[in-house]
DNA sequence: TTGATTGGACTGACCGGTCAGTTTAGAGAA
DNA sequence: TTCTCTAAACTGACCGGTCAGTCCAATCAA
């Protein structure tokens, strides 16, 4: 094929992560073979080792891709708003917005980027601290301005993760809850959770 | 050794447990070799395979333990309690002494047994189900008894167990937040989303 | 021509699982 | 009571399939 003749650095690294993202999204990490990313991103075994060091390393950049499409996502949606809750909920709505629409992104970094051991869990609780602190600076605002009443922002942070988490998470595997069913009733209710009312 | 001649195959089974619980809960299903179950269990290799079938089923042995553990825990928990929202309350406090309480097992359930391929993965939807279950019955009933206002309470019992989940993660890992914190920032937080006001 | 990039045959460490053999406890017969 | 037999429980050396990573020749773009 002429097509085949035309290297582009670039591409065939794209076509790495792309074929790495529907490999290991379906397959997890360990039963992702790299003869499975080669076929499927019509490229070999030695030109992925070209681009990435390891199986690790290719792993943890779709993680890391994900984790910083996710957070400028957050970041944006903020950027839009003035009042520190205004901004707690944007950051909400993007987040739940991001993840139901990279279905396996989210699914390779909710699901299979866990029990993977020292390397990954620290990438893991550094995307978490990353995502927690976008929220919690915002509560920190709210309680300052009287927006909401004095709260252990720390925990409430981790509290709401965990929910969009454990929902996205079933509706990865299930397509249960439908993501703006899911929105529709946690975002009002995470913001009650602070005793916060919109006017 | 005298005291290795005498058999109990009940103490070996347990034994091989405990050492499982230990290795798997330090490396992950994946990272944990068979050769380190029997090493720290005193035994041998064939007899883990006396025992159980395989290393999937030790695992998971493990795992349905610790679950069944939990819901019992909150059972009875919740027959303590008269009122639908007690029984919720009540539901949620067990359910987070018992991951305190439990560390080990409640990182093998709640992390290592993430991310494993579908047999592994239809059991967590399983233990998911049996435990959203136990809180979801008893929100249904507060609304029935006008205890809080119509919600869907599908989502609401997956986002909380999704918060305890992930609090529950992040104490396994760094030790914080202390699990009394937890329980005295989560639990109120939890009762608040709905709109719950305790007499 | 040169250096970057790619391809694919090959390697061997790894580890879950197997199985022939051994040991032990208990039942039953003498 | 003692001995034999048997089934259950246990042992650990061994096997071989697996797959991430290596290596070097070939191809391609500048």
């Amino acid at each position: 094929m002429t097509e085949k003749t035309v290297r582009s650095p670039e591409s065939t690294r794209e076509r790495i992560l792309d074929a790495a993202l529907s490999v290991f999204s379906h397959k997890g990490y360990h039963d992702a073979r790299l003869d499975e990313i080669v076929a499927e991103s019509d490229t070999s075994k030695g030109s992925i080792y070209f681009h990435f060091p390891n199986k690790e390393r290719l792993f943890l950049a779709l993680v890391e891709k994900f984790a910083d499409l996710v957070e400028r996502r957050v970041t944006e949606a903020i950027e839009q708003q003035t009042s520190p809750m205004a901004k707690v909920e944007a950051a909400l709505e993007a987040c739940l917005e991001a993840f139901a629409r990279y279905r396996r992104p989210a699914k390779v970094m909710l699901v299979q980027a866990t029990g993977l051991g020292t390397v990954f869990e620290e990438k893991r609780l550094e995307i978490n601290e990353r995502f927690a602190r976008l929220i919690r600076i915002y509560l920190d605002e709210a309680v300052a301005a009287g927006e909401i009443e004095a709260v252990d922002t720390d925990v409430i942070a981790y509290a709401w993760l965990g929910s969009i988490y454990h929902l996205t998470i079933r509706w990865v595997y299930t397509g249960e809850p439908e993501p703006s069913r899911i929105v529709s009733t946690l975002v009002p209710m995470l913001l009650r959770s602070v005793n916060y009312k919109k006017d």
